[in-house]
RNA sequence: GGCCCCUUCGUCUAGCGGUCUAGGACGUCGCCCUUUCACGGCGAAAACACGGGUUCGAGUCCCGUAGGGGUCACCA
């Protein structure tokens, strides 16, 4: 690769704070910038904003890396760790102290909450100006503590041409003087991201738009180091069901919910994701191949969106009868009471009229726990309730019936069980809501003719018989 | 409160001045299929926040109003 394409490459970043679980706006933003630079040929980025030590924890390293692998979209390098680019950092903010273009603020974070809780009072908007700005530190500040700060500009206004939001404007007076480097020497996260975005030769940057503010904050300092612009997307937030922000109630969770408690698979939750805030024509159903070959800064809403559950399951339904039956199975095994390979391969084998009817992995796994139930099965209230004395006589004939059928087959049997019913003038769910609570404990199952196949004669027979009666 | 942003069916969205009697999807309701439950098929109800402009013509452009959101840390 010569030195102009690499010069001209696309790269985005998904730069999560590590202060609990990767949630759902995250997994989005992560999923836009991964999309955004697939799509443009480029490279995409993880790091781990993790300069606040007090609040960054392993654990949520871990969960972040879990779920951004469950959806497929790790970085394409390793992960960059803010915290270890602290002297980097620190280094920049001393460029900027010798440029003139940052300096050395004395004031104690005491002061300036009282500054700000007076002008709080006085009912007047707290602009911080600071009297260092201008000054050189005199004798008597030899040794005290000091916070390095931007010496933002107070004249004229700064404008972004963002990729979502078009073109806005702010006046400089708005931009405060912020902090570069604590009194502790460590690096803000404002610092960092401008400085780790420059270093990694981030071009694009994706993300919510609680930043849309941050960014007129950041650019002066960009331009301060004589850095190129990255152009910008911010993306309007999602809401909660109820439009307000979202909290645990209401999707808030960690990806690691989606997959456990709510048994989704990661291509429905991708597909989703993708829809919440992005759209293009008519098209709903849009997996990760189609998604990179359309995905574009120009379809992403202005606005902000809710988040719904039952569009999600709809879609998860979806996915899950697109599934490979093998790996559903495999998903499915444990929860549904397949212990030995035997099992696993009865599963497979029953996925194909088992996915039709679920829409998470959960019911998907509910829904083949008949298969593999020990005799006598308990019977559900309405498997119950199915099963009176003509009923259980009715089963007798069944049984008659089928012990006799020399080959066991979907065509068999449906033969068999639908003579039955002919012969003794009853209708067919007559008889076959009877068997269907004798083979499955329950009122509700795949085809009966399905469900009889799959246990097969000997099972099918004796679950039969335990619960026929023979008439009088 | 200051600043910034947003506003099409309940929800996600299509619409980029005339093709809009506003399209699709989820959800809801009805019908069909049918041995149950699903799947699937067909159909229905359902929206341009409001008020002014600009224009021959506005869901589409501009300005207000209302509502919603974001942000104002030695957090990220």
């Amino acid at each position: 690769m010569c030195a102009s394409e690499t010069d001209n490459q696309v790269v985005t970043r998904f730069a999560p704070s590590p202060t609990g679980f990767l949630h759902i706006g995250g997994a989005r933003t992560a999923l836009f910038n991964y999309l955004f630079a697939r799509h443009h040929g480029g490279k995409y980025l993880v790091r781990i904003e993790d300069t606040d030590k007090k609040r960054s924890t392993p654990e949520a390293i871990a969960a972040i890396h879990d779920g951004l692998d469950w959806l497929g979209l790790l970085g394409d390098e390793e992960p960059v760790f803010q915290s270890q680019r602290a002297e980097r950092h620190a280094e920049v903010a001393q460029a900027l102290l010798d440029k003139g273009a940052a300096y050395k603020c004395y004031l104690t974070s005491d002061e300036l909450t009282a500054r700000r809780e007076a002008a709080q009072a006085a009912k007047k908007p707290f602009r911080l100006n600071s009297e260092w700005r201008d000054c050189e530190p005199g004798p008597e500040q030899e040794g005290q503590p000091f916070v390095v700060r931007l010496k933002a500009p107070n004249e004229g206004e700064t404008v972004i041409e963002d990729m979502v939001q078009g073109r806005i404007s702010v006046k400089n007076e708005e931009i405060d003087d912020f902090i570069l480097l604590r009194s502790d020497g460590t690096p803000t996260y404002m610092l960092a991201v401008v400085v780790d975005d420059h270093d990694m030769g981030v071009t694009h940057i994706l993300r919510g738009d609680d930043h849309l503010n941050n960014a007129f904050r950041q650019l002066p300092l960009i331009k301060a180091m004589g850095w190129r612009e990255p152009t910008y997307g911010h993306v309007p937030l999602i809401h909660g069901s109820d439009g307000a922000k979202l909290s645990k109630r209401h999707g808030a969770l960690g990806v690691d919910a989606y997959r456990e408690e709510m048994g989704l698979l990661p291509e429905a939750v991708f597909n989703y994701l993708l829809r919440l805030g992005w759209g293009h024509g008519d098209e709903e159903i849009i997996d990760r191949e189609r998604a990179i070959e359309l995905f574009d800064a120009s379809g992403i809403g202005k606005s902000p969106s809710r988040f719904d559950t039952k569009k999600l399951l709809n879609l998860n339904g979806h996915y899950i009868r697109e599934a490979d039956n093998a790996r559903l199975a495999d998903l499915v095994a444990e929860e549904a009471g397949a212990t030995s390979e035997g099992d696993k391969a009865l599963l497979t084998r029953a996925m194909p009229e088992l996915k039709a009817r679920a829409r998470d992995l959960h019911e998907l796994a509910a829904g083949a726990t008949f298969l593999f139930k020990q005799r006598p099965l308990a019977m559900t209230d309405k498997a119950e309730q199915l099963l009176d004395d003509e009923a259980r006589e009715n089963l007798a004939l069944a049984h008659a019936a089928l012990a006799d059928l020399p080959r066991w087959e979907m065509e068999t049997v449906e033969t068999a069980v639908r003579e039955v019913a002919e012969k003794a003038e009853l209708k067919l769910g007559k008889l076959a809501q009877p068997l269907r609570a004798a083979l499955t404990g329950s009122n509700t199952s795949p085809g009966i003719f399905d469900v009889l196949v799959l246990l097969g004669r000997e099972e099918s027979l004796a679950r039969i018989a335990d619960q026929m009666r023979n008439a009088e």
